[in-house]
This record gives C-alpha cells, sequence and structure tokens, in this order.
DNA sequence: CTATCTTTGTGTAAACTTTACGCATTTATT
DNA sequence: AATAAATGCGTAAAGTTTACACAAAGATAG
C-alpha cells in the first residue's frame, strides 16, 4: 500500500498594538466569486525543513518577518479536513513586534491582513480550531516565558508591557506590583530615553537584556508571573 | 511538482518501578546480523488518525497499552534522517503505570523491552533527540499536571509518588512537606488498605481522585510543585 | 502662576506559602 | 525490652504575594 498524504505548514502570527491582540490571515478565492479566509502556510518541498517552509510561505503570502517562532501542534486527526486528499497540518507559533504590523503590500502580500483576535470570521479547514489552541498556548507561554518582549518595540514604556499582560491574559493587575516582580528579574532595564506624551508623567522607556537573560537562565533562573 | 514525503508516527512511552524510569524500545534486525534499537512506531495509515496510528503500532509492536497519550512533537527538519525517502514523524508521549512493565511476549512483542532512561543505547534515526526532548517534558509536566499518578498503580504509597519525584526529577525533596502539599490539593485520598513491608511502621495506600481532580479545575485550580 | 488632571514612580503592612526541621508512632528484629 | 526503620504530624522562621497609599512630574485651564 502505497501512502498517500500530504504534508502542509500554517502560521499563527501574533502581533499587539495599543491594547489589542491580532492574528495575521490571508483571504484567498475559490472559483470566482468566494473567498475564504485562512492562515498564512502551504505544502512542504521535498527537501525543505519545516520551519524553512514556515518561514518561506510567510516570505511569499505576507511579506512578514517574526521575531518568535515555534512549532505548535500537528493537526492530523482530522482525516477528511480537505476533501480532494488527506492533508496534515504542522502548525507554528509566532511573534512580531507592533512596527511590522503595517504590512508591506509587496507581491502576493496584498489579500493578508491583522485581524483583531476576538473578531475573527469563519475559517477554512479546522483554522479556527488551531488559533484557539495558540491562543491558548500564548497566554500559558506569557506567564512562564518572557515572550511579551517580542511583541513590544525594542524600547517600550512600563505601561504597554502591563496592558500587554492584561490585554491578552484578559485579567486585571496590579500596576505597581507588576512592576514590582518584573524588575526584580533583573533583565528588563531602565534607559535614557523618556516618552513625552500629551498627559500625565513623562515615563522612562525599558528594555529586555537578553544577556542577562540568558545568564539568569544559566544560573537555574526560571521565569514566572502568576496572579489571581 | 508532486511531494514525496511519509509521515510516521513514533511513542516515547515511560514506565516506572522501584526508583527506576523505563523507556519502552524495540529491537529491529536490519539486513542478517545487524540490530538497531528504536521507538516503537511507523508509517500512518492513509484514513488513519495520528493518535490511533500510535495506539495501534504500539499494539502490535510491542502489545502495550497506555494510560496517557499526547502529542510531543514533529521531527521533520532532518530532511535526509532516512537515506531513502523523506519521513516526518509525529512523536507522542505516552506514560504506563508499573503493572504494564511485564511485555506480555505477544505476537510480534517479543523484541519490545523497558530500558532504563540513564542505560538507553544509541537509537536509530534522530530517536535519541526524541527521547531527549521527552524526557524534558516528562520532567516540566510532573511539576503542573499530575501525571506522576498514570506512572503508579491504582492504590500507592506515599513513599512510592516521593521517591518517583525524586527520581525523575533529580532531586531531593523533603517528605514532610511533599506530603503536605499534595495532601492540601484535596484530590489524593487516604484508603483502608495498609501496606506491610518486611521493616519500619506500616504505611496506607493512597489513591488518586480523578472526580475531584477535574471538579477542583473547573473551579480554577491550578496543579503545581516546586521544590528548590 | 497656581490649581487640577493624569500618569509615573516608590513604599509598606498584612496575609499567605514555602522551607527547614523535631519528634512521636508503629511495626519487625535482636 | 531495646533498637532500627519507615510513617505520620506539627511548628517556627524566611520568603512571596497581595492590597493599597501617596509623592512626583509634566500638561492644561483659569
Amino acid at each position: 500500500m502505497i501512502q498517500n498524504i500530504r504534508v502542509a505548514v500554517d502560521a499563527i502570527v501574533f502581533g499587539y498594538q495599543n491594547g489589542k491582540l491580532y492574528v495575521l490571515l490571508i483571504q484567498q478565492k475559490f472559483g470566482t466569486n468566494e473567498t475564504y479566509w485562512a492562515l498564512p502556510g502551504g505544502l512542504v518541498g521535498n527537501d525543505e525543513p519545516l520551519k524553512e517552509a514556515v518561514q518561506r510561505e510567510l516570505k511569499e503570502e505576507t511579506n512578514v518577518e517574526v521575531n518568535y517562532l515555534e512549532q505548535l501542534y500537528t493537526f492530523g486527526d482530522d482525516v477528511f479536513r480537505d476533501t480532494r486528499n488527506r492533508v496534515i497540518s504542522v502548525a507554528y507559533f509566532a511573534l512580531v513586534d507592533s512596527s511590522k504590523l503595517s504590512i508591506k503590500a509587496d507581491t502576493d502580500a496584498e489579500h493578508a491582513q491583522w485581524i483583531e483576535v476576538n473578531q475573527i470570521p469563519n475559517l477554512a479547514f479546522d483554522h479556527n480550531k488551531i488559533v484557539q489552541k495558540a491562543i491558548e498556548r500564548l497566554k500559558a507561554k506569557l506567564t512562564y516565558q518572557p515572550i511579551g518582549f517580542d511583541l513590544l518595540p525594542k524600547y517600550f514604556l512600563f505601561s504597554e508591557l502591563e496592558t500587554l499582560y492584561c490585554t491578552i491574559l484578559e485579567k486585571e493587575i496590579d500596576r505597581r506590583n507588576f512592576r514590582k516582580k518584573i524588575l526584580s528579574f533583573g533583565f528588563v532595564e531602565e534607559t535614557e530615553k523618556i516618552s513625552v506624551h500629551n498627559t500625565g508623567r513623562p515615563a522612562k522607556f525599558f528594555q529586555f537584556n537578553t544577556q542577562k537573560y540568558n545568564q539568569l537562565l544559566q544560573e537555574g533562573f526560571h521565569f514566572e508571573i502568576k496572579f489571581a
């Protein structure tokens, strides 16, 4: 018996801006009239590593390069997901910072769009399920890995970091305890830069020190943020 | 271009007994003399869900039925893993309780064996890497999900649970604090049964109450055991 | 030019958890 | 009866988290 199964990759790319969480989707035409929303992705090349396939598809379909990329889950229990051929899909979870939220509408990227997570339409195949799983992963990871910083620009305000956590975790967090906790880790550093907004006391910009974080990891440090 | 990639599943099945952690491996013959150790697994059927494929292969090759099964990771970046054809492998992570550590040598199961994790030989393909990843997952999960109980018989002694944690996490844990912590959760219950061993005070058998655990989960409970 | 608004930045006391042990209890063995 | 080995219970000190109060810095309006 000859095995006849296709292998695809899909990407769930999250972006964050102004208290809102977005997912990168593409609009595809099926036939003449019908359009579908779907996750960026496609078939894997014969000699192409999975991770490279995701990056290639993202580049081709959306012209986005990600800050963070990890495998999420392989969806392959739905045997008749696609009616023509069996396809199993290796889904990847990715993050970009807000500077990339404006997609440069190159090549094929014209149908790519950032959609707010609570406004996601019906997607093709089992893509809604995949997005759901990705959101759960994002929520979980936020509390035990410092991935929140990959969703923010290099220099950010503490209030931005805090609002990001509140938005994604859908929780109220005490501003003062949050700041104390994060600063106690020692890998988020004050910079000289100062933000001047129209109202309130000017705030210092902070940055994530990757080197310091890695050093702490080696010393057995374990990142964790919990809020009841 | 036609895609020509095979899809396989592999299982990393852990078992525990008397302070030792084991992995289920199979011995395969290549040609006449050479034997290889490998993880149980094989190609997925055209209309077969991934999870069912793992269970089928396990049954066929080892005659073992698992207590716990979850997807681990999809290994597909090593393009020339197998020299003939590209194969991507969806690895599953599984647990059995000690009652199953004696394999009934049925059918094809004669070449299956439980090997202690720190005595694992060189395995076929990238299977050593896969096992390593599975051990990491096991260590991590032990601290945030009550999966330790799937490695023990229905009725177990506190000292067994404690030694299991010490063995797998490779840490010293204070016996008294461990007991207090676990009992405080409320889903590990004392039974009437009493163990009489050759030495020391007889100990009560305990059991995991799944129903109680699920109820707590619904109330927002989050399992966690940390030990510095 | 001072009062007010808004957001940032620092501190501190109470409640809760974790850690580190001490010791009594129950059996088998000498 | 004394000893050894493992179980079972308790408590004080150290550390963390939670809840909340208030000062500081700039913008704006009167």
